[in-house]
DNA sequence: ATAAAAAGTGAGTAATCACTCACATAAAAA
DNA sequence: TTTTTATGTGAGTGATTACTCACTTTTTAT
């Protein structure tokens, strides 16, 4: 129960806070429930609301679509896991950080956003599942990645390259090669086998090792 | 049209030819577009039909029910992407070459496992969606991978352990960070933007570059 | 040529779907 | 307290769904 009730601090941040209904909480905590266990399409409001313990009418009194509900689920998630990013610090700090240090500073980075989407699992499949299909979904991902974080990131390898610290790919190459093996940690520990005995820790920084080394310039 | 019928002849490959009849050819073409654009659960047997210019009940006549349809159109996919790998040289020729010829090998290897899903990138598509909600597809991909192909990666991984030539990582982990990068170069290409102007051959010798950096035991 | 089997058809069906609406209750405002 | 507004309800609805079946056409076997 606890941990729900932070996800969904996380889902509604207190800057905007919309002060939830418990029924309303129900219905959020339900659908995520249902949409991560059958996929969006192939789940029913009337699931979700008898999972909810609620009337299906009330669902649709929150949420004018079934969508819409998807959306309020994905949206805050999304805005949820980039919130770091926006510091302004972030640049700055790639920037100054000696090159021995930066392996530090992105497992620091990366093991924050790891506990962001342990948290939140559930919702890592679901955007996963239903970005491909929901243009909705693609403009929100669009607006938080493409146009806030990959900027900063192409900032902070422009630095690296010039100072010969970072093999010369294209940036869209080196974050491509950044982020996948950080997905493809996070798909295999949290959706293919989540019941593995995981050491995260090791994996992370094996992981960041692994991309350090592969991005050097040797 | 010729680009289809190679894929056709890779779902249903000349050792165990099913004759198909073209009504049931269009059927799986049709299927093949309707589930990769708008998924599987959101696909109507009543659009693959009309796609396909034939009657719905002409869909059931070969396939009992929607699900054997999906299964039929991937099942082969996975197949047809693992025919490489049964190889018995293959193993062996990882043993043998020597290290620094491993890129070369690895990257011929990827690069004619590149030119398969090219000409099959919906089915990449579908197979990466719908792994997720049916068991049955699960089974089917442990079949290939898990039981056939991973156990020769380990082989080739241990030995390579041995010689030195690569980081004290697990197996598992290891396999992770080969399959990780080019996963997301695919998924990339083909899914998330496939209209860009791609140079297929210097992305796949970087992302081969930056695996065995990124593994090298240095 | 004739029979038998396979392929193809499309109207029909029961189930399920997202969503509505008239009404009931609870909370807030007056 | 009285009125207004917000929240909650569940039976009802038209549309859509996967699938069936009696029938026709085509192909294959004899």
């Amino acid at each position: 129960m606890k941990e729900f009730e932070e996800m969904m601090n996380t889902l509604h941040p207190p800057s905007e806070e919309k002060k939830l209904t418990p029924k309303q909480e129900q219905i959020l905590k339900a659908a995520v429930e249902v949409f991560a266990e059958k996929g969006y399409a192939s789940s029913s409001t009337s699931e979700i609301a008898s999972r909810a313990n609620v009337a299906e009418g009330t669902i649709f009194r929150h949420y004018k679509t079934k969508k819409e509900l998807l959306i309020a689920i994905v949206k805050p998630f999304m805005r949820g896991f980039a919130v770091p990013f926006f510091a302004a610090r972030f640049v700055n700090e790639v920037f100054d950080v000696p090159p021995e240090k930066l392996e530090d500073l992105l497992k620091t980075l990366i093991k924050n956003r790891f506990e962001f989407v342990k948290e939140n699992a559930p919702l890592l499949k679901i955007v996963l599942q239903e970005l491909a299909f929901h243009p909705e979904l693609k403009e929100q991902f669009q607006a938080v990645f493409y146009d806030e974080i990959f900027p900063k990131f192409e900032a902070a390898i422009d630095q690296l390259k010039e100072k010969g610290a970072v093999v010369e790919f294209s940036n869209a190459t080196i974050i491509r090669m950044i982020m996948s093996p950080i997905i493809g940690f996070l798909v295999t520990r949290f959706l293919i086998a989540p019941d593995l005995p995981w050491d995260d820790d090791k994996e992370l920084d094996q992981t960041v090792h692994f991309i350090m080394h592969g991005l050097s310039n040797s």
